[in-house]
RNA sequence: GGGCAGGUACUCAAGUGGACAACGAGGCCUGACUGUAAAUCAGGUGGCUUCGCCUUCCCAGGUUCGAAUCCUGGCCUGCCCA
């Protein structure tokens, strides 16, 4: 096996397509041949300050590419995170202030070298050369595309058969995303599947600005938590990178058996008909234990295992890491208590969460929805809410 | 610019003067069962000083004993015509 067969078997592994796997052979080629890295580039939305499961299988992609000599350029949409991707989505999203994007940009840089090697990884910004775009720029830019094409589109298609609005903004966001790939005179680019029409509409614009076209690889979409719909920060059904290591390993946890195999497959190396050969909580206890290592270390990943045992195989109450609280003395109502420590949103919620049986108060069954306590000063409480919400109230007298 | 249709809770979607805190589905929460699984079943899903009261059906006014439902104006969306 060659050295161009080589690198093409790492890049290839997991990806759904190449477009085209000879055109990425050729740049390949030359590469070696020339002693010239290939600049690949992966762009990120900077929507919400936090980096996901899914978002990683993207970025060790780009580790590949890394770990066999190339450029990667990991670009942080912030001139685009004002428009909103409309990239499957239903609806138009609200577009976000500079600020708030600076603000979530800052917090990408510092999640992604838990992957990427710091030294060896070019960080950009998309506003560096959109702010410089003059409005006679944009429109020519924008004649390098028709309406018709972008209504190809799926999302757009739906959305426009549905009689749901879409914004002449977010058609400009498929341009300029392309149009980074000109700026950066990118060789490759990568992207979920969700993101293969913006990816094309780069190799487009790479040609009518006259450099050669960029190779395409799509990944995968991580299904979420739910195991249904991709993995998004504006669905809840996430993972974060900095997730604590307790909740990062007890979401882990929860997840269907199906899914877990799935999470195998994108997010690590190993055998997974060897996966599926094991005990399922097997499996999926060293998920948990191998992804919480990977961004919190081995420490900590076993530490949350053994509070996930407590907490749930062995249902004792985790005192060391139950939420504390100090409260006021004196009588309390239970309900008041549970809002104050945070367990329920509104005291009705709580009441109802008495009601149903889903609260317990020093290991008993609480019943009563009106269940007052007394709160005598230094009187500590262990409390229930649901089966993960765990605090340890203490009352104190004012001082 | 003109005509028509529409805006209901997290989402979809009933309701078109009183019995509506608002049908139903999904989602979510709680309980049972478990491997904290999944699937299934049962219940819940505005707030509060909780047998009662308060605030909700795009916004602001108005009609009425009484409005999510009627009227006026505004904002937003879609379709057709120009």
């Amino acid at each position: 096996m060659n050295e161009v067969e080589r690198q093409l078997a790492l890049i290839a592994r997991g990806a759904v397509e190449i477009i085209s796997t000879k055109e990425l052979e050729e740049k390949l080629a030359a590469s070696l041949k020339d002693r010239r890295p290939l600049r690949v580039k992966a762009g990120f939305d900077p929507t919400a300050p936090d980096l996901h499961l899914g978002h990683t299988v993207l970025i060790h992609k780009l580790k590949h590419f890394q770990d066999l000599g190339h450029e990667v350029i990991f670009l942080i949409g912030d001139f685009t995170g004002m428009i909103g991707d409309p990239s499957g989505v239903s609806e138009t999203r609200k577009p976000l202030t500079k600020e708030e994007v600076r603000q979530n940009a800052k917090t990408y840089e510092r999640q992604i070298y838990k992957i990427l090697a710091p030294e060896r990884t070019v960080i950009d910004f998309n506003s560096r050369w959109m702010n410089a775009l003059t409005a006679e720029q944009l429109i020519h830019l924008s004649a390098h595309y028709s309406v018709a094409r972008m209504l190809e589109r799926d999302d757009f298609h739906k959305r426009y058969h549905d009689q749901k609005p879409i914004s002449i903004h977010e058609f400009l966001y498929p341009l300029v995303q392309g149009y980074d790939s000109v700026a950066l005179e990118a060789d490759v680019e990568l992207g979920g599947t969700d993101q293969k029409f913006n990816l094309l509409v780069g190799r487009e614009l790479q040609r009518a600005y006259g450099q050669p076209p960029q190779v395409v690889i799509t990944m995968p979409l991580l299904e979420g938590t739910d195991g249904v719909r991709k993995m998004s920060k504006s669905l809840g059904n996430y993972i974060a990178v900095e997730d604590p290591p307790g909740e990062m390993f007890g979401k882990l946890m929860s997840i269907s058996d199906m899914l877990m195999v799935r999470y195998y497959e994108l997010l690590t190396t190993e055998d997974v008909n060897a996966i599926k050969a094991m005990h399922p909580m097997e499996a999926k206890l060293n998920l948990a234990n191998a992804l919480v290592a990977r961004y919190h270390g081995q420490a900590a990943a076993a530490d949350a295992r053994a509070e996930f045992r407590q907490k749930f195989s062995e249902r004792e109450f985790p005192v060391e890491s139950a939420e504390r609280k100090v409260l006021p003395a004196g009588p309390t109502p239970l309900v008041a208590v549970i809002t104050k420590a945070g367990l329920a949103p509104s005291r009705t919620e709580a009441r109802r969460l008495i009601a149903q049986g889903g609260v317990e108060l020093d290991g008993e069954k609480v019943t009563d929805g009106d269940r007052i306590l007394l709160g005598e000063p230094g009187r500590e409480y262990r409390l229930k809410v649901g089966k993960k919400r765990f605090a340890v109230l203490r009352f104190e007298a004012k001082s």
